[in-house]
DNA sequence: CGATTCTTTGAAAACAGTCAATCTGTGTGG
DNA sequence: CCACACAGATTGACTGTTTTCAAAGAATCG
């Protein structure tokens, strides 16, 4: 499974053999069942994780018990909580596999230690960060100012694969809806 | 007006003179008048912005003409448009200014001379992405799970000064609802 | 299969948006 | 200094969208 991470690296930095086997000596791997949780609120975070199989969401759940999914993240893309790991605080989120998934795992202070000393991977690992942000900055937009079939759509054009693997309602609770509104939402969409 | 941004910064990190004067070496400083721009669509965006007085709002606007408030920056804050800035493509956004307002501008060749000179000033300014990392995310979470109102109560209790420095119609702009349903969410509070 | 989870549908209610008019305060030019 | 213009806030009546609640149909999984 550290063949999907090699290949991510790989595609974007040059790196060699040593430097690879450097970030492998930091790597875990851990399997993930559906339904299973990689975090849990509460808990503190002390990882950075690259999910290299599968999906996973991650979510809070409001005062009425109402799950609200802030993120999904697919393979070759990253999953945890920010948050919590540079400040060492309870998370409020909850992580956990919308499909069995394989993700690896590096440490905090190894990650740390990989960025000091292969600048390229800081590098890149900076690039990935202001990318989100500008991607959060997107969603902030089409959560102020979109009606929920034009959030909708505009999901679609942006992650055309997620019908496939992310259930209707999950949708729904990302995009700030009801499952309800987006069953007639498609009905709609499906008319033309 | 360099003055505010030393207390800023000294506030945080320890700076011997020769590394302050470095700084203030790559400072300029542009003074906007209430309504001018700072930044127009299409224009692409060069600097790392300070704001040590007055309060600007970055927007985007929608085929219908409509603005749709991103984000404020008050005094001590930061603006400008990180995409456009690391990318050097043009911006999607128009940043103008709310009141006059002073801005300390450092071009982007030198902001990154400076994080690589000065390390703390470095992790300072790593620290401050991750905060707005976070607070967008709770942006995110009050966008897709709260009413008008639980909105602005919300907004309220983060930036309980907001009401006194930005127009009603703005603050309705960035929460995503009408003027009059803010003014009504108003008068429903002021009853209790 | 049987049980659970997910989706769809319908009807009613709550919520927020639209449009138009009025009211308020502010600042500007005469 | 006043009068007027203008931007912003408020209000009312109405429309439209979304949620809620409840139930029935699919689909999925053990």
């Amino acid at each position: 499974m550290l063949e999907v991470f090699k290949k991510y690296i790989t595609d974007k930095i040059a790196l060699a053999d040593a430097e690879w086997d450097l970030i492998t000596s930091v790597c875990s791997i851990r399997k993930l069942r559906k339904h299973q949780y990689l975090l849990q609120e509460g808990d503190v975070w002390r990882y950075n994780a690259f999910v290299s199989e599968g999906c996973l969401r991650r979510y809070r759940v409001d005062a009425a018990g109402v799950e609200h999914i802030i993120q999904f993240s697919v393979e070759n893309w990253w999953a945890g909580d920010r948050e919590s790991l540079t400040n060492l605080t309870p998370s409020k989120y909850n992580i956990d596999a919308i499909e069995d998934s394989t993700i690896i795992l590096i440490r905090k202070e190894d990650f740390e230690m990989l960025c000091k000393k292969l600048p390229s991977f800081n590098d890149f690992m900076h690039n990935i960060l202001f990318r989100s942000f500008d991607a959060m900055q997107d969603r902030i937009l089409a959560a102020i100012s979109l009606t929920a079939g034009e959030k909708y759509k505009k999901l679609l054009e942006t992650y055309p694969s997620i019908t496939s693997r992310v259930p209707g309602h999950m949708i729904a609770s990302y995009l700030g809806i009801t499952p309800e509104t987006l069953s007639r939402v498609r009905k709609q969409m499906a008319k033309k």
